[in-house]
RNA sequence: GCCGCUGUGGCGAAAUGGCAGACGCAUUGGAUUUAAAAUCCAAGGUCCCGUAAAGGGGCGUGUGGGUUCGAGUCCCACCAGCGGUACCA
């Protein structure tokens, strides 16, 4: 085999990998343990695209590194099979969602196996296979079986939950209820995202601008009973937690914000009723802040009490209880209509937009509890009714919401808080002409006047809660999961009904034991979702929809988990796939956890990754899991962009307009002064040149033509398949070229001339050792059992020194260019020392494991590479006898001088000051400072 | 609007505060070849002065300031592109 022939190679050592199960990993780890976990796929039918092997290479490349270190290595592939895209796909091809679910998966696995990742494949698995969903609905009833006491921070098992004696007095079917309420996993009446067009309901996160986020169908808000997940008990827990992982600040923010942990006071404001004085009672009664406040208290969230003596309004969201208590006769038609008006716009409506302000008066008043003012409520859709009270003191001098909508219907604006005197509006503030929401000094507040912000907030708090009107409060805007789907394609719920002999639900709820998981899909004819809330699951046969226990008649569930479900806990399942009696043994997940590098793409920042942590933080607190966070180090790969392109814009006659002058309009492209259409057409590198910044058209330089890289997209037509780069350049190509594309975290855009580079860098590698006129495989001559000279021991070592250190920090790209330095100096050499070729093949063996395993069985090794020692250097061999040392004078380089590389700073000064030029441009000035590091450069500051 | 990321040759990109552009693509020249492909070797930031060839000098990391002996790198302000997000009181 005279040519490098990746067709050949690489099929050849699957082969003997997947024979010799090469890749297997122990049950337990033998000395130190690494987990590194990709993000698992959804198997498409689209199969496999240029994003997944990039994270997939560079854990690839981690896993094959610290196993030649010695480590054990615990790095798995599985499937998350279940959801809305594979039943949708299910339904277009007409066949059952588990039949083209597995005929996805195999087509998954065989493109994962023909780029050569080191999986171990006995542990992969798929979410939807019956043993794996099986604990999937196991953890749910651990879900089920918890509830949150607030006062230790943790989960405990519901049989601790204290019943209070009220309860207690009301019997056996109270208690449950009670218990119900309190459970992690709980059935409650919210105010959700019906999706129509899907058949299901939806979490808020998966809502994008009021559409759904799979296939952008309008979304309705509308009150269901749904399972919901209390992930808010442990949004402290959440948000904390983050601090001591090994996550990008980036990440970590992102988690932080939508968790959206914030503090301050909720204050209660009596009602002004026409029948009792204004200043009725300044304090509640019992000086205690009441659990729930009266009919005649309106409750708000403030972030800001310090500007209580600035609330000049009050403001009720149209869903809020008190709205027809508050409503006066003069006002009910006009409150009325605004109300009925704002239940039918949608999200987005009420988002989209310059988002003005709309508002209407209630006709009532309520008393500011600091200066006994009447002030007015009103009724606007700015407030939600799922934050906070529902209701908000309205503070236009320092909210910009509220200054708006104080501008638009005439409200007062007072400010109490003094910007700096330095500040250049400052007198716009003070005149309430702009809104000022920074913090400074608290004035127009009586005795908080002259108090700094977090001063004056303490202060307000503390002397409101004194006389029972008010209490330091917290909230998140992390709402709590709704956890049911009405499809077909999911995990059943593990829950019984208690029906009545009718057939009615009593309301009672049991867990499906344990012995009897797990609860299988029934077998349908017609699962499509019929745009009905009823899930289809309860078109099943009473066979499988209804069961007896202990002479009591249940009805299943038959809503179905969501998508994240599986994917919430899969890394544990890695650890121990098979294992029948437990989700996990519990001493291997102590020795494999937690995973130590977990690569995926960045969409999963927020959905994926709190769920994830939310359940295994159940799982912790319940005693089956030993860590409190499931990921220690996160990376997240970036996005690869199609193939640059220059883009042209045309008028509707055939006329080049520069894209100075086109602008995105409501549909497409338009021109910005005639406003008529434009095309837009990819124009050929060949006819565009460069002009100043810009490119322009070579024929007509005043065209000016985009250039940029899109996402790849079908409607583009900017697709690259992964199974054509194989074809076309081997499986190490298409992995040495995503790794040298730049850094793993970058956005990047696909260029196919720089496949053919690294390509043309592997051809290299295979004639720097293997005689390509050879009949037979066979060495080059050149390779000789020799010792490296001092030269080629430099550059051996400090490649070993460089390319180890770049794949510890994961800069495969700089890696990959000290391997071609590397290559490019032996290809000059006429004696290549067998020795420093195990070396190259050894470093290149992560990142072109099919040829680094051809060139190794070449050099005349009989076993597989994969567990050889890795190389390893002495930092002394790297370096030169001899240096070149840069001389400026004043910061500007003058001339460089050659010394010894262990020259002392004082010979180094002598040197310099010797230097032919440096002495001449030195003459007659006057050297104020020399600035000499050895090794590195002398600075002359002169006068 | 807010938040985040990114601005370095024709392009992808390198550069612990110390020689900007390693490495690769594309380009150009040379060697080899009957020829081509392939391969090997080499060249190049830009402007100015100068020359037969040399050589010499200025300017260069989005813009403007600052810190420093020295800034692509640190600080401040701004601009542009990309991505995310949507009234969370």
């Amino acid at each position: 085999m005279p040519r490098y022939n990746p067709a050949v190679v690489e099929p050849k050592w699957q082969t003997y990998w997947e024979g010799n199960k090469t890749f297997r990993c122990p049950e337990f780890p033998e000395g130190e343990k690494v987990y590194i976990l990709d993000m698992f796929p959804y198997p498409s039918g689209a199969g496999l695209h240029v994003g997944h092997p990039e994270g997939y290479t560079a854990t690839d490349i981690q896993s094959r590194y610290w196993r030649m270190k010695g480590k054990s290595v615990l790095h798995p592939m599985g499937y998350d099979a279940f959801g809305l895209p594979a039943e949708e796909y299910a339904i277009l091809h007409n066949v059952p969602p588990r039949v083209s679910t597995e005929k996805n998966i195999g087509e998954f696995t065989r493109q994962l196996k023909m780029l050569g990742f080191s999986y171990d494949w006995d542990r992969c698995l798929a979410t939807t296979d019956r043993e794996y969903f099986r604990w999937t609905q196991w953890i749910f009833l651990v879900l089920f079986d918890t509830w949150f006491d607030a006062e230790q921070q943790r989960g405990r098992p519901i049989a601790e939950l204290p019943i209070p004696e009220h309860v207690l007095a009301n019997g056996e079917r109270a208690v449950a209820a009670y218990r119900d309420q309190h459970r992690l996993a709980y059935v409650g009446e919210a105010l959700v995202n019906w999706c129509p067009g899907l058949g299901t309901v939806l979490a808020n996160e998966e809502v994008i601008d009021g559409k759904s986020e799979r296939g952008n169908h309008p979304v309705q808000r509308m009150p269901l009973r749904q399972w919901m997940l209390k992930i808010t008990a442990y949004g402290d827990r959440l948000l904390h937690d983050l601090d001591g992982l090994d996550w990008s600040p980036g990440i970590k923010k992102l988690q932080a914000d939508w968790i959206g942990r914030s503090t301050g006071a909720e204050v209660d404001f009596r009602i002004a009723r026409a029948t009792e004085p204004a200043n009725h009672q300044s304090s509640s009664a019992s000086q205690v802040f009441p659990e729930t406040p009266d009919a005649n208290t309106l409750r708000v969230y403030t972030t800001r009490p310090d500007t209580l003596f600035g609330a000049t309004y009050m403001v009720i969201a149209p869903e809020h209880p008190l709205v027809q208590n508050l409503t006066t006769s003069e006002q009910s038609e006009a409150v009325a209509k605004y109300c009925q008006a704002a239940s039918f716009k949608s999200d987005r409506d009420r988002t989209e937009g310059d988002k003005k302000k709309s508002g209407v008066f209630t006709g009532s008043y309520a008393i500011n509890p600091v200066n006994q003012k009447l002030i007015p409520i009103w009724i606007a859709d700015y407030v939600l009714i799922g934050y906070g009270t529902g209701a908000i003191m309205a503070v236009p001098a320092h909210d910009d919401r509220d200054f708006e909508f104080a501008v638009t219907y005439g409200l007062p604006i007072v400010c109490v808080v003094e910007p700096s005197a330095q500040d250049s509006e400052r007198e716009q503030y003070l005149q309430g002409e702009k809104c000022y929401t920074g913090p400074g000094l608290a004035m127009n507040s009586e005795t908080l006047n002259g108090l700094g912000t977090e001063d004056a907030k303490g202060k307000i708090t503390e002397m409101l809660a004194g006389r029972g009107l008010a209490r330091p409060a917290v909230n998140y805007k992390l709402r709590d999961w709704l956890f049911s789907r009405q499809r077909f394609w999911g995990e059943p719920f593990p829950i019984l009904h208690e029906v009545d002999q009718d057939g009615k639900p009593t309301g009672a709820i049991r867990a499906v034991d344990v012995k009897d998981l797990p609860v299988d899909l029934p077998q349908l004819e017609d699962y499509k979702p019929h745009g009905r809330p009823e899930p289809p699951l309860a078109k099943a046969d009473d066979s499988w929809l209804f069961v007896t226990i202990d002479g009591k008649r249940y009805r299943r569930e038959t809503n179905t988990m969501p998508q994240w479900a599986g994917s919430c806990w899969y890394y544990l399942r890695f650890i121990d796939p098979k294992n029948e009696l437990a989700m996990i043994d519990p001493a291997k997940e102590k020795a494999w956890m937690p995973v130590d590098l977990y690569v995926g793409g960045a969409e999963h920042a927020v959905l994926h990754l709190l769920y994830a942590r939310f359940w295994h933080k159940v799982l912790f607190d319940r005693g089956h899991v030993s860590h409190c966070e499931p990921f220690q180090k996160l990376v997240n790969q970036g996005m690869i962009l199609g193939e640059v392109e220059f883009t042209g814009f045309q008028s509707q006659d055939g006329q080049w307009v520069s894209a100075a002058l086109a602008e995105k309009g409501e549909e497409g492209y338009v021109h910005s002064k005639t406003k008529l259409p434009l095309s837009y057409a990819v124009v050929s590198d060949a006819d565009v040149t460069k002009s100043g910044d810009q490119f322009v058209l070579t024929a007509d330089p005043s065209i000016r033509i985009d250039s940029r890289a899109h996402k790849m997209s079908k409607s583009r037509g900017n697709v690259i398949n992964p199974d054509t780069v194989v074809r076309e350049y081997g499986a190490d190509s298409l992995r040495l070229y995503e790794m040298f594309m730049g850094p793993l975290e970058a956005t990047k855009p696909w260029s196919t001339t720089g496949v053919n580079g690294v390509r043309n860098f592997l051809d290299r590698v295979w004639r720097l050792m293997i005689d390509t006129y050879a009949e037979e495989m066979k060495v080059v001559d050149s390779i000789q059992a020799v010792e490296p000279t001092a030269d080629q021991n430099r550059v051996i070592h400090a490649t070993i020194m460089a390319v180890t250190r770049d794949i510890e920090t994961l800069g495969f790209n700089t890696a990959i260019a000290r391997m071609m330095e590397f290559v490019n100096f032996f290809t000059k050499e006429t004696v290549r020392p067998k020795q420093a070729m195990e070396t190259l093949v050894l470093l290149l063996s992560p990142f072109a494991p099919h040829m680094a395993e051809e060139l190794w069985q070449a050099l005349g090794h009989d076993t597989t590479l994969a567990y050889h020692p890795w190389p390893t250097f002495d930092e002394a061999m790297t370096r030169l006898s001899e240096v070149e040392v840069p001389l400026q004078i004043n910061g500007k380089l003058k001339a460089k001088v050659v010394v010894a590389a262990d020259c002392n700073a004082q010979d180094l000064e002598t040197a310099a000051r010797n230097h032919e030029k440096i002495h001449e441009l030195l003459d007659g000035k006057q050297i104020v400072k020399a600035i000499v590091i050895p090794g590195r450069m002398v600075n002359f500051v002169v006068k």
